[in-house]
DNA sequence: CTGAAAGCGCTTACAG
DNA sequence: CTGAAAGCGCTTACAG
């Protein structure tokens, strides 16, 4: 019934446990006749060792965690792909779990990377704890994981922690949008960001302003929309009430996916009156197939999540290498008609 | 350095390891005042038990693992988060692995999960292996799991085996689009497919095939392209044999995401001249942002993947109940302008 | 209500 | 080259 365990071999083929698990382990210290044996035996039984056992008995793991805000956004779902990739490269296991961006949920999924005992962790932090009281007690979770981590797209400061990381350079990346959007006649551009408090937020925002300044052009913060979540729903919103304003922008970017999201479809809801421009972050791959310009920082998720499982490989293997954090510049995108 | 296991608890607790573990599992039998002493140097310790340690001594386990092709189509990641979903609610972990519509990588995924000794799996098969020598073969690794699995999306038969399934009812889906874009008046429809082998493939293609004949429309296999694998370029391509054909259908329907990606790539290629009618299998979200009307059958993946697990956790806890499959029906979505 | 002991399926010094 | 034994971190009869 049960599968069958290393007993089971070593009494069929007349040799220890201790033999048994030098075949799987070190063959080369094991004569060959009785290798072949237990091999044999271990074919016949349809062998397959236990993961669980063997990390328990060796103090390791051979599987590592991710936890993101939504598995299913594409942007997400390409990242884990690039992790995923790394790990079956290196007989690594991928566990995943979600926090939909909420900092209970987040809490719950650091837990269970826990009880895995897993060997290191890709982490997207629900919210940047730095600006909420639970500050303090993540970080103690985060140690008490006694594994390293690896921050991915969110960069977090809180207190003396520190990780490796990989982010993207949105800071320079919108500043570099607003000077191609600045050449191309533009003087009023506008930003559509999430309110959410998170470094990425507002490096965006910064990254806006200084922008808005180095090209000579007025800082007006209303047309600075930040008031809401990440979501098709939210771009929708913002952007209708950016389109009902009294002086609309010209030209508008939008700081991920989902915001461009809402922002296309309120913009192609009104296509007559609405003739913004905009540059969206993240590619959105049905633009593409349909042949419909979409200027846009291109972030690529997939070598983000690639980047960052070696970056948490080669910790594994060397606790004591220096931090890393890697800053990807994705490519500005404009597409010309 | 390692971290606090239940023995460091027990000795700063001043009782014994089964103490310890009668207040995780069975707290109502321990008396309170030492249920609290012992509560609290938990809590002092930042004490969480080692999941792989409590399964091996159970036997049991509170992963489950999840194999399909490719967790960053949009298709198979909102299946993913369904099984997450109901992984969570119930304390369960989920594992993944992806195996490319390839057989040996889908072997290697099966693998995987039995060295991890998962407590059931959600499955996609590669290929239909009832088509292939190795059909016997996989049969033995399924078995081997010694666990149960359900499979999703791709329905598959190989001998005697048998396990729960959910499926979409695509035969019928595709006769119900048929017998739609006839009222509709099209009388040459055609038939954009995989040449997989597979029960898929095939219940498109008998669905395809019965739907024309009982619509009364001439049955011209020419129309029925099939010569590609379930991806955008093959479907972008014998889209572009089927317009450059001396008699082109007038409408056409396509049998998965990707497929109908690559079919509207071709068409927005050639808007003026293509004004084939098409309806296309699943959701493709930025249609419907875009306002772009959009004929498809809906198939709810995230819906498959919670009834899935729902399956497969209730089989869990009862082995012996019947074996069930669960055949959604898809609706046909058709958007008039 | 609690503890000592055996066991889950492995690995790894330590002897031989 | 191989085996007996202890140990990894838990749980669970079995006694008391």
């Amino acid at each position: 019934m049960g599968s069958v365990t290393i007993n089971d071999i070593s009494v069929e083929a007349g040799v220890s446990k201790a033999t048994v698990s030098r075949v799987l382990n070190n063959p080369s210290i094991v004569d060959p006749v009785t290798f072949d044996r237990v091999k044999q035996v271990m074919d016949k039984f349809h062998y397959v060792p236990s993961a669980a056992a063997r990390n328990l008995s060796k103090s390791t793991s051979s599987t590592i965690g991710a936890v993101v805000a939504d598995i299913s956004n594409p942007f997400l779902s390409e990242l884990l792909k690039g992790v995923l990739e790394e790990c079956t490269a290196r007989g690594y296991t991928m566990l995943c779990a979600d926090n939909g961006d909420d900092m209970k949920m987040d809490f719950r999924a650091l837990n269970t990377m826990r009880e895995q005992r897993v060997a290191g962790l890709i982490y997207a932090p629900a919210v940047d704890y730095k600006y909420y009281k639970k500050s303090k007690q993540l970080v103690q979770h985060i140690e008490d994981l006694n594994a390293p981590v690896v921050l991915v797209d969110r960069k977090v400061c809180w207190g003396d922690f520190t990780s490796d990381g990989v982010f993207f350079d949105d800071y320079n990346a919108i500043k570099y949008a607003i000077s191609a959007l600045r050449e191309r006649g533009h003087k009023r551009i506008a930003l559509i960001n999430s309110s959410e408090k998170n470094a990425i937020a507002e490096n965006r925002q910064k990254g806006y302003i200084d922008g808005i300044l180095e090209a000579d052009l007025d800082l007006d913060e209303s047309i600075i929309y930040s008031d809401g979540k990440y979501t098709v729903e939210s771009g929708y919103n913002q952007t209708k009430r950016m389109m009902m304003s009294s002086n609309p922008p010209t030209a508008v970017i939008t700081c991920n996916n989902l915001l461009s999201q809402g922002f296309i479809k309120a913009k192609y809801e009104n296509r007559e009156s609405c003739n913004i421009e905009f540059v969206g972050l993240d590619r959105l791959e049905m633009m593409e197939i349909l042949g419909i310009k979409y200027n846009h920082i291109e972030r690529d998720s997939l070598q983000m999540g690639k980047e960052a499982a070696k970056l948490l490989f080669s910790r594994i293997e060397n606790p004591s290498i220096p931090r890393q954090e890697k800053v990807l510049q994705p490519p500005l995108v404009f597409m010309t008609e």
